[in-house]
DNA sequence: ACTATAGTTGACTATTTGGATCATGTTTCT
DNA sequence: AGAAACATGATCCAAATAGTCAACTATAGT
């Protein structure tokens, strides 16, 4: 239910969200080797990324990316809905019963219910509880 | 998110508890035929409900199906959990940083969030709401 | 200018899963 | 016997997900 795609897309942002200070960017490599990402499918989850403007990439030597929002203001349900985790409900068309139409109320409000809680996590959210350990440490 | 399977199951279900009454039991095709739901691909789940008690087969002519258990005992959560609707949350195995945790927190948390509006409806629930309209007319 | 590094792009493959079907057998009623 | 209806196992198809490749472009440092 919650794809690989997701997993992968939060793990990188968060990783630039915590080097949001840091005069050169984060390469793909890095994020790569850090979290145990493809590094080919990494890219291309990148893109999407860059495609919405949450991230900037840097060409060329010393290249990379960079965080380009506030994380405060970037939600999980957000990214999940930008790199598709289809989270329709569901498509089948029965017949039109009474029964079918109370069935789909239940199923909304079952993808609703875990929508509202991605909603309502941040990306500093998850970033300020990893602060210490992770990559932080080196730019003091 | 929510599988064919579980929303064909569940109809089958509640036009069983719509007639428990009744001598006679459903067949297949009647349920296939009301629900616009493929029959062979009804027989198929029809056999995972039989495998965990909650209906039962008659075989022969004029058989049929018939609902084995009390509706208000039976909630939509565990439907999806025996006709296979895998919830686990997400089962990539990324490097054990502190992010992956966090993140596994909510992904779990969201899962869960769902599962908790599917325990709160039973088949009972339902049928209640279909009872007026549907096939219970014909057995008064 | 040359080269190494690093992102860009687009197409491409493979594996899994869900949805659906078939053929054949067995039981029961008439 | 014959028709109706369930039982079973194998099988197939399509779509989505996960993951890969190769050729290209841009930048930094020498």
């Amino acid at each position: 239910m919650i794809s690989a795609r997701l997993h992968y897309a939060s793990l990188a942002l968060i990783e630039l969200a915590l080097r949001q200070g840091k005069p050169a960017p984060v390469a793909v490599r890095e994020i790569s080797e850090l979290h145990g990402i493809p590094a080919p499918f990494l890219v291309q989850i990148l893109r999407t990324l860059r495609g919405k403007g949450w991230v900037r990439s840097v060409r060329g030597s010393q290249g990379g990316y960079r965080l380009a929002v506030d994380p405060a203001q970037l939600t999980l349900l957000e990214i999940a809905d930008a790199v598709g985790c289809s989270e329709s409900s569901c498509q089948t068309e029965s017949n039109e019963t009474v029964a079918n139409g109370q069935l789909h109320e239940v199923w909304g409000a079952a993808v609703q219910a875990s929508r509202d809680v991605l909603a309502e996590t941040t990306l500093a959210d998850i970033a300020s509880k990893c602060s210490p350990s992770e990559a932080v440490m080196f730019y003091i």
